[in-house]
DNA sequence: AGGTCTATTGAGCGCGTGAACAATAATTCT
DNA sequence: AGAATTATTGTTCACGCGCTCAATAGACCT
């Protein structure tokens, strides 16, 4: 039973982590994550003595998680392949009913940093470590010729905003805005990048535009 | 001290919107309301005896009533003015500091519909009414020849979408993406309506584009 | 083997919450 | 005037929360 403390930390953060994305921020507290792993209360107090500060590293573990999978760190690197392939999977990624705790967990942290300041420091590091992993494949995309933008930090910034407020409805009326709403971030995303219509469907067209994929258009 | 129980109800109701938009839906609390009226918890209970259904109500008296200050329920008709200078005075409106609150609340309450059916319910019929408000105001505009948009619905919602974008951050990193957001909700919204730039800034070009007033462009 | 360190326990405190309910006082009806 | 109604009070309950802390027990070191 007795762990050694970094091994047990980890262990603590990630069940923390798993609760918030699930079930939500709130539902993180030092008894629900001890029952989860089995242990008393007061050894989850014993390596997290303020609450608060359990909520940010779960919720900063997730977040983070969560762009190296849409986004992985060496994205932007041209030799990982095409800065339009890599905004494509991004894109498509985010389409999955799987991104729907992700958004929730979005939501819900923005909410809870009004109250929390701790908290509220590391979702602004999330938000503007996810606006410059985006911002670093557009300017990939700048640099090979793919993409036309002024200022890719501006452009990550719009188009994140677009994303985050397509996804606001998750927790109500998603349902009701799907049709206007389903492939908007990916339009805006063309549009924002000077990029022909559906030039980042998922496996459209690449770089080179050679294997272009009819579809119907959407507006 | 004793009162009709209809303005005694609508006097709680009252305080608690007030409470909701200030401080946050979760600090609506029965004995909060009470302190704030001057009276025993219980008599809260009283009105509402469950918690969800005041916070409920709460919400939507507070956003119905943003909502008909920001758009009166007879802006779509055209005797009270072109469609154009509604919309001019809808975004003018959006970018002062008091809509700060109005954010905050609607953050606060699409995240608590997560774990309150009740209140679930009546965000969504908040979030589709301000929708179709809005949709009226462009029916109006596509009617009067000033805007062109083959699906006044979708575009609302749309707009309402980037809307509820840039204003997700308003807890967070409003801040640091200040200037690539701060005019995006209008030339999106131009862009949607088929308008020229800057057709929709405050005391801008009306309809008959006659007083255009001059200011550099943004992006 | 004995001693030291510390991960882990177990129990408890104070707080704020929603909810319940009998008692009371003001209003209204007959 | 008297009775019925009900708005309002005052109190209490159980719950879950963060947090504290002395006691315990497992691991490591000499």
């Amino acid at each position: 039973m007795r762990k050694a403390p970094e091994e047990r930390r980890q262990e603590i953060v990630a069940a923390a982590a798993r609760i918030g994305l699930t079930e939500g921020l709130e539902r993180i507290t030092l008894r629900r994550v001890a029952d989860d792993l089995g242990v008393r209360s007061g050894l989850v107090g014993h390596y997290f003595p303020t609450a608060e500060d359990l909520v940010t590293e779960a919720f900063t573990s997730a977040a983070a998680g969560e762009l190296d999978a849409l986004l992985p760190e060496t994205a932007g690197d041209r030799s990982r392949g095409s800065a339009v392939r890599v905004l494509q999977n991004f894109l498509a990624r985010l389409s999955g009913p799987v991104f729907d705790d992700v958004s929730r967990l979005w939501l819900n942290a923005r909410h809870l940093s009004r109250y929390r300041p701790v908290l509220n420091e590391g979702v602004v590091r999330q938000e503007l470590l996810w606006c410059r992993r985006v911002e670093q494949v557009i300017a990939a995309g700048v640099a090979q010729g793919s993409f036309r933008c002024e200022d890719p930090w501006e452009a990550a910034v719009r188009v994140i905003a677009v994303l985050d407020g397509v996804n606001s409805y998750t927790n109500t009326s998603a349902q009701q805005r799907s049709a206007p709403l389903i492939d908007m971030v990916r339009t805006f995303t063309e549009a924002e990048l000077g990029l022909p219509r559906d030039a980042l469907l998922p496996h459209g067209p690449a770089a080179d535009g050679s294997d272009r994929e009819p579809r119907p258009a959407d507006r």
